[in-house]
DNA sequence: AACTATTTATAAGA
DNA sequence: TTCTTATAAATAGTT
């Protein structure tokens, strides 16, 4: 604009394109901080060179994050903002569902039983009466199978050690003879059936022991903040 | 800069200040554009005027989510991204914490036992009697509770009703007489204390029954996916 | 929105 | 880069 009329268009020199990019750059900024003083605006600019330096002019009145919130607003929920907003979304969602599920595993430990009707409460101790008996239940299966398996291997030895003697023929004495207490499982199950056999009740405590070992599966889940 | 010099400080004229942001905005704009063309760079410039409307300028080689993230990277994870990352911490955080618990409470129902060791079963199993046994006895207690009421209330009417009756004096015969059955709770005490009651074992079916009222604290948590 | 006197921006050269 | 300066462009005030 001046010693000459020039056309638009990309300047071939690099050199001489650089030195315009500085210069013109300055006068862009200069006229966007005016905008912002006399006409009480905000504006962001932001350029990139070619050469991929990136300078900035905001306003001081506003923040660069602030007003492409604005921007977007204005534009409909455009670029990450829809991103954001399903993840915040998510976010509550699994909160919520974190809290119901936390006061449902304390009630089904014996706390914070307050807040249920008499009516809950009896739908509560009725299941919780049935799901245990599914896990006793299934407890049995497991030591059952395990004594089952026992004894047949017990058996198996015994046939083994029964043909080894038949083998080894004449032999007057057997001093490695096992002794078969009849199989009998009962007395082990007896015990398991029989009394309440109530584990002291800590899971009722409200003081955390953070000493003591609670096992893989039994943690204690403070309620969120 | 024209018929006379300005001071570049806010424009008093409300009018006269919409007017010239009209005239230098465009100014702008078609500084930015010749800047794009000639130099070869990129250029986004959002304005917002004191009236809250937006205006944008933005190269036709790039687009403003583009601009935005190259400004971003630049300038260090500033502005959302730390806001996005801490985000999606707590998201994945509680994603994991969500399946841990669904899990736990589902084995509180009787399910997925499968990948329990015997120890974690029989652990279970003792946490679960005991946890019983706690809604068990709040129940009871609810329920004696509100029997003893019952009968205090019942005991009140009859002492008033008693009174009543002296007052009246001499009445031959007392068609309203309350009939007192003992007061005695145990029979009811007695049945709940009974049976192991056990309700249909419906917690333990793996295919929702989407039409059936759970009641008001007893959820179904399938896994996530 | 158009005009225009003036200021401002800047291209080319140093 | 910065300075200079002739000249193009932008624009403040007016119509």
């Amino acid at each position: 604009m001046a010693r000459g009329k020039i056309q638009i268009k990309k300047i071939e020199s690099s050199t001489n394109r650089q030195v315009t990019y500085s210069k013109r750059r300055n006068g862009l900024f200069k006229k966007a901080h005016e905008l912002t003083v006399l006409c009480d605006a905000e504006v962001s600019l932001i350029m990139v060179s070619c050469t991929d330096k990136v300078h900035e002019y905001i306003s001081p009145s506003i923040t660069t994050k602030r007003i492409f919130d604005q921007y977007q607003q204005t534009k409909g929920i455009d670029l990450w903002s829809c991103h954001y907003e399903i993840m915040k979304e998510n976010l509550e969602n699994l909160k919520e569902m974190n809290i119901k599920i936390r006061r449902e595993i304390r009630q089904r430990m014996g706390q914070c039983l307050n807040d249920l009707s008499f009516q809950d409460l009896q739908s509560l101790e009725n299941d919780m009466e049935s799901s245990w008996r599914v896990v006793h239940d299934r407890a049995n299966r497991v030591l059952t199978n395990q004594i089952e398996t026992s004894k047949k291997k017990v058996r198996n030895v015994e046939q083994i050690n029964r043909k080894l003697k038949m083998d080894l023929g004449a032999m007057d004495e057997d001093p490695y003879g096992l002794v078969d207490n009849g199989g009998d499982c009962n007395s082990v199950m007896g015990f398991r059936n029989e009394g309440p056999c109530i584990f002291a009740m800590r899971l009722q405590s409200n003081q955390p022991d953070l000493h003591r070992e609670t096992g893989p599966t039994l943690t204690a889940y403070p309620l969120l903040e």
